[in-house]
DNA sequence: CTGAAAGCGCTTACAG
DNA sequence: CTGAAAGCGCTTACAG
């Protein structure tokens, strides 16, 4: 007890005498003691770990997760919390391995990105602390933390036309996803604010992978041979912008001197490829970080010591990064170069 | 008792009749009972998780640990082991930090890229298993996972003079980092088995990461105004084989029709990029899952429970991937255009 | 086949 | 100020 009491510092009724808790100080020094954290977690019900569990697309973890991992990460270790991740394959299917996981080995979960239905809703855990980052639908009794996606797109393509771009594409993510959705609204939202036609035809439905906006855009380009290009593409995330860049590439179409091309999210990516990538930056590495906030209040909380949590969601605004994959249109006219 | 063993299945001196099972297995559904994992972990001296410890370079963790990440997690993953990931800052400073670890939290610990001085080898926890991975030195009963880097900079250098190309510099990694000096190593044999003279003036002392490819190429640009510019370039990773292309793009140069890049690694980075990156192929995601399987065997040993655990260094062959950052050399002499 | 008991290594009222 | 005791929720010999 008076161990216990001398190492931890904590407030019991009882005092130790200065003497005692050298002496025991002084002998936890000499045997290198390290307190026994599963012991500790079993009486204390707090194992001071963090889960974070997000879907691995296509088999990977990619550069959305990286940038908002480094956020978790940080403010985690700044808090003196462990973080696990869990990785999933799919949000339906997996919906009953998130339990196995709330079983005292990490005090709260972070959902990342996570696509839940309605129904499944009910199937979540019930006593364990969560928070969702960009959640397709409002969990019930989760704070879900997100930007302001639309009003990001719209600034963007604001900024093509601004540019003197005047047909725009679009590049869409993945269907029936909150977040792309918001990103295409805002893209035919400052269309219409610019009074330019919205064309079904400049719509390529695509997803958030570099091989999905490599495909979609390669087949547009194999079905428009001879005709004009866009002016410019507005891609829903990094990652199909460079799959865009790619294909434009593949057919001998140069960004941003014979196209320009925007992205979304501003991760690594856009800062790794060349041209860099003129973006939307959602602050990803500080949305994670405040996941974890969000989350330690919250546990807080339930824990009865005090701290409110929010319970609203929290939205971060969003910001044109201005780099290297967006100029001014070309003077000649471009065509689409027969596939070879 | 009864349903200690009903549960798991687990072979004791007991047996349990049909029936009682079974009981117990539907009251345990009913209830959606859940062993409690620290309680386990506590009795059963074993918390299924691996720990993987990583240095954040520059503030932020980068494509070689997300590659190597996903390996981890798949094999963790397919292992029934859940995955904490610790972010130290220094290894020097936090290698007492690990020890905060060791505690019962993890079973076993990977060290990603240690660079560890011989005598803080001694601060390492005695009693939790290890494994690393491009360790910088033999960490004494640890079993170290690598590849053979001096042979993929050779064959690297080997294709590029197979190209063509005669004068090809070296944008070095960190200096007295094992696996840099094994790429310059590898860089100087071939220059020497192909009789080409090593040119100091062609080395560029840069590091790992994009921002310093890019400022080291810059530099040397700067310096060289009018003189031709190299061949070919072979850069000791892929993150400074981004920045360095930057650094041609900004001064005019292409790649690959004015000059070659190569980069090392493969990471996911190699493939975003345009032009994609020529570069070698280390099966990151490869070690990552062996690292794991390794650290099981490991841990699995000292419990004897027999398993054997491998303990000379695990060697993985590397593979060069041919992309389009490399070309033959162009017909006409290219020169350091002027600063702009 | 079944169940009482001790133990894993901590924390925290509680009685002296 | 100090220490004996109970409890956190499991597992596993051990005796019936």
């Amino acid at each position: 007890m008076a161990a216990s009491t001398a190492l931890n510092g904590s407030r019991t009724s009882s005092r130790i005498s200065k003497e005692t808790r050298e002496r025991i100080l002084k002998a936890a020094a000499r045997l290198a003691y390290r307190p026994n954290a599963t012991a500790r977690a079993l009486a204390n019900r707090r194992m001071r770990t963090l889960g974070l569990a997000a879907v691995i697309d296509g088999g990977e973890l990619n550069n959305y997760f990286l940038e908002v991992f480094n956020g978790v990460l940080e403010a985690a270790t700044r808090h003196e919390q462990n973080t696990t991740v869990f990785a999933l394959h799919d949000w339906g299917a997996d919906t009953a391995r998130l339990h196995g996981l709330c079983d005292g080995r990490i005090d709260g979960l972070i959902l990342l990105a996570p696509t839940i239905s309605r129904p499944m809703t009910r199937l979540l855990p019930a006593h364990t602390p969560f928070v969702s980052l960009h959640a397709n639908i409002a969990l019930p009794g989760v704070i879900n933390i997100e930007s302001d996606e639309e009003k990001g797109a719209r600034e963007m393509v604001r900024h093509l036309v601004r540019c003197g771009h005047r047909r725009i594409m679009h590049v869409a993510g993945p269907t029936r996803q909150l977040g792309a959705e918001r990103r295409f609204r805002g893209y035919r939202r400052a269309l219409a604010a610019a009074r330019l036609p919205y064309e079904r035809d400049l719509l390529v439905k695509a997803g958030y992978t570099v091989a999905e906006g490599r495909a979609g855009v390669r087949d547009w380009l194999r079905g428009h041979a001879g005709r004009p290009v866009p002016d410019a593409i507005f891609c829903a995330n990094d990652g199909c912008a460079i799959g865009c860049i790619q294909a434009l590439a593949e057919a001998g179409l140069r960004v941003p001197d014979d196209i320009s091309v925007a992205g979304f999210d501003d991760t690594l990516a856009a800062r790794t490829t060349v041209p860099q990538l003129t973006t939307v930056r959602q602050p990803l590495r500080e949305m994670g970080a405040r996941a974890v906030e969000v989350l330690l209040a919250r546990i807080a909380q339930l824990e009865g010591a005090g701290g409110k949590a929010p319970d609203s969601p929290i939205v971060f605004p969003v910001a044109l990064v201005d780099r290297a994959s967006v100029s001014a249109p070309p003077r000649v006219l471009r065509l689409v170069p027969a596939s070879r």
